[in-house]
DNA sequence: AATATAATTGAATAGATATTCAACTAATGA
DNA sequence: TCATTAGTTGAATATCTATTCAATTATATT
């Protein structure tokens, strides 16, 4: 009975490269919140947000307007987006000014495309 | 009442702005797919998967080991993973090895790895 | 032929999450 | 001061999804 059998439903195969990739890998949160980041992208809503700040500086209402959706559901998710750091804002008057706060998400999106395109 | 009051629930504010980004937008199709694929790095377990495939290629069980997870729940995953493109696999015997399918996904990662440690 | 093992698959479940709705705050202007 | 509007927020709901479990397929071995 081998020791992976306590902490896998399967035998190893391979136990070289187990051990190596086991010994390379970066620690639990690394993946964590690398794959939180992939997720705001990952997206329709956000995706669209992303992509509209990537243009221009806008208000919420304004975002409501060119993805057609509510302020509220807007506002939401600017909130999550906000609070992982992607984008910033800025107040004047009445309304809410937002901008994108990561240089990596335009980069991002060109790779995904790539990928769409083949 | 403006025209906009009746696809959304406020007023345009920039109208110009708006008209001007609606105009530029992608389609709703390449939103969809961006996200989609986003999705799929957009998770713990599938985003540890394309790194160790990353390292080398490996079978259902290594992966298991590698993450200590269930045979079942990293095929599911290989799966999801395999019908859309990002991974492919060969058989040879009882094992299936899996290999990465796509250019892109190493560069993705180092894009999140510069946002994480921004 | 019979057994064992790698992997897949479908159904079920539990947990996550996007949008809606209603209530609220803050700023503007009459 | 009162009404209006931009935006936020919390709760509720409906949908989605990751893992588990059990059953099944396919290959290899005795």
């Amino acid at each position: 009975m081998s020791k992976n059998e306590f902490i896998c439903d399967c035998n190893v195969i391979h136990q070289e490269i187990v051990d190596k990739t086991i010994k390379k890998m970066p620690d639990e949160n690394t993946f964590n919140k690398l794959a939180e980041f992939f997720k705001l992208l990952g997206d329709t809503t956000r995706a669209k947000i992303l992509w509209a700040l990537d243009q221009n500086e806008m208000c919420v209402c304004d975002i409501a307007n060119v993805l057609n959706m509510s302020k509220s559901s807007i506002s939401h998710q600017l909130g999550t987006l906000r609070r992982s750091n992607i984008v910033k804002c800025r107040k004047q008057g009445k309304e809410v000014y937002y901008t994108l706060d990561d240089d990596h998400v335009k980069g991002l999106f060109e790779l995904g495309l790539e990928h769409i395109n083949h």
